[in-house]
DNA sequence: CACTTAAGTTCCTATTTGGAACTTAGGGCA
DNA sequence: TGCCCTAAGTTCCAAATAGGAACTTAAGTG
């Protein structure tokens, strides 16, 4: 079964992952969340290639999540902010927060 | 970039998709919260090939958020629990699900 | 004119998935 | 004994997706 298909399962669980269970996608909410809004912003933050930005953004708009909002005429330029539905996925992503400062510290060898 | 690399962020979101950020890990967890527990259970409930299932159950014990346990010797039957780690990981599954059932309502065509 | 920024797109290779069949280790029963 | 069944995986190959780097478009800067 194609991921994809998800978009009409009985569980809302699946339909929320079918739009939005994508490492990238969710690296670029949060990064909404902390602000950025702009193309080279996403891309520089999460680590994803440009393609991948550029799909799953496209995919965020669709599905109502993000807006494109025009932030200069000439040279037209564009970013994403985030919808009323998207705000409202903020407790999906404290909830990850939490978990990963609980359950995944990070143990870096003090280069001292 | 590959998503393997995102475990040692500075963001505990990243490092919690790392490991999770994936579509039929997530659906894995949620049929373990449904109580769910062997292998065929997952194939049947997620529709994900069973060599994926295969993979993303050996990550999940790897990482110890769910436990091998024998449940048969002679023939040797493993099932799948959620150790403490792993139940703590519900409050993302219910935002995910409350999310899901307020923004993506299935609209099946009542096929009377 | 040459350089820079921002937002994408294109191209090609490499990795991951999807689907179906095969394996291993017994159990049931005729 | 022989045949089919269950459960938990593994294997194989074709198809889809991702990664990396360069290219494009439209302007602004010195």
């Amino acid at each position: 079964m194609k991921w994809t298909e998800l978009d009409e399962n009985w569980c809302p669980v699946a339909r929320t992952l079918s739009l939005v269970g994508d490492r990238w996608t969710l690296l670029i909410l949060r990064d909404c969340f902390l602000g950025m809004s702009r193309f080279d912003q996403f891309v520089a933050s999460t680590g994803a290639t440009r393609h991948l930005i550029s799909d799953r953004l496209k995919r965020l708009v669709e599905a109502g999540i993000l807006e494109k909002q025009a932030y200069s005429e000439r040279p037209k330029r564009y970013e994403y902010v985030l919808t009323e539905k998207g705000q409202e996925f903020s407790p999906a992503l404290m909830a990850f927060r939490d978990w990963g400062k609980k359950h995944l510290p990070v143990r870096r060898a003090s280069n001292a």
